[in-house]
DNA sequence: TGGCTATCACACCA
DNA sequence: ATGGTGTGATAGCC
């Protein structure tokens, strides 16, 4: 079965007048996607709250094992200045660094990256190891701006860059053994909106056990998505292909590695 | 040791 | 019929 449900329209009775609304008091409508064998059951969203220092819209996407955060981060005139600050600064691999082996053969990535961070970071994408690149000033603007909404704050960020609707990235959790497994992992768009899908990590393959529908949703222009603890465990995600998106997207994905003691 | 990663083939849908 | 999309098979490396 699988129903779009929009979901976070604003409460009925809220009178919507507050400037400080607490985390989650007001909600975005976002499409989101959540499908489920009993249909969709809809939680108490105000139910979730921490105190973050800018009142922005959120919008709480739950599921079994998987819990996220979504919001507008930036307005549209200041998403397109960073998405144009970030073309400008950005270096990306190339050549052996781009590439990574699947079964014993090689490919370019459908997608170009780079890793930016505190000196001296490391992070093994496909059993590569990449250092990071000293922030630039936009990275570092963006990164406080997520740390002052969230509270978290974040040593490395991978950038990926679609050109359009054919660059993507397959189903794949994060690094579990590099990431400090207590930090979210936050998620920013700028540029063309993609649709991006979460599956339960025992809903994969021919015959498995459980029933999990896939958790859709779309990621817009100056959005930010949490992906919080546990949902990296549990759950896989991917950025399909979309022929028809034909402008480019970057993504960051801000993390904080352990520095590298143990593995 | 097992889980990862991209592509291809193919089924399904409108 | 056609094109876009989703799923499974692939089998070597660390």
């Amino acid at each position: 079965m699988e129903r779009f449900v929009t979901r976070g329209q604003k409460r009925p009775g809220s009178d919507g007048a507050t400037d400080e609304a607490p985390r989650g008091s007001e909600k975005k409508r976002i499409k989101v996607e959540i499908c489920d064998d009993e249909g969709v059951k809809e939680e108490d969203e105000d139910a979730a709250f921490e105190e973050f220092s800018h009142p922005i819209p959120w919008q709480k996407i739950e599921a079994d094992g998987l819990d996220c955060d979504y919001a507008l981060l930036f307005s549209k005139e200041e998403a397109d200045h960073l998405f144009k600050q970030l073309e400008e600064e950005v270096v990306y691999m190339k050549g052996e660094e781009a590439k990574v082996q699947v079964f014993g053969k090689v490919y370019s990535i459908p997608r170009k990256q780079a890793t930016y961070g505190d000196e001296g970071l490391t992070y093994t994408y496909s059993g590569v190891k990449h250092s990071a690149c000293p922030w630039t000033p936009t990275l570092e603007y963006i990164r406080d701006a997520v740390t002052k909404t969230t509270g978290q704050t974040f040593n490395f960020v991978l950038v990926n860059r679609y050109k359009d609707g054919q660059d993507h990235m397959g189903e794949h959790r994060d690094d579990e053994r590099e990431l400090d497994p207590l930090c979210p992992i936050a998620s920013v768009s700028l540029g063309a909106a993609r649709d991006f899908i979460f599956r339960h990590r025992d809903a994969r393959g021919k015959q498995s056990h459980r029933h999990i529908e896939p958790v859709k949703l779309e990621l817009a222009h100056g959005s930010m998505l949490l992906m919080n603890p546990p949902t990296n465990t549990f759950w896989y995600h991917s950025l399909p292909a979309r022929k028809k998106v034909l402008l480019p997207r970057i993504n960051l994905t801000f993390r904080r590695i352990l520095l590298d003691s143990k593995k």
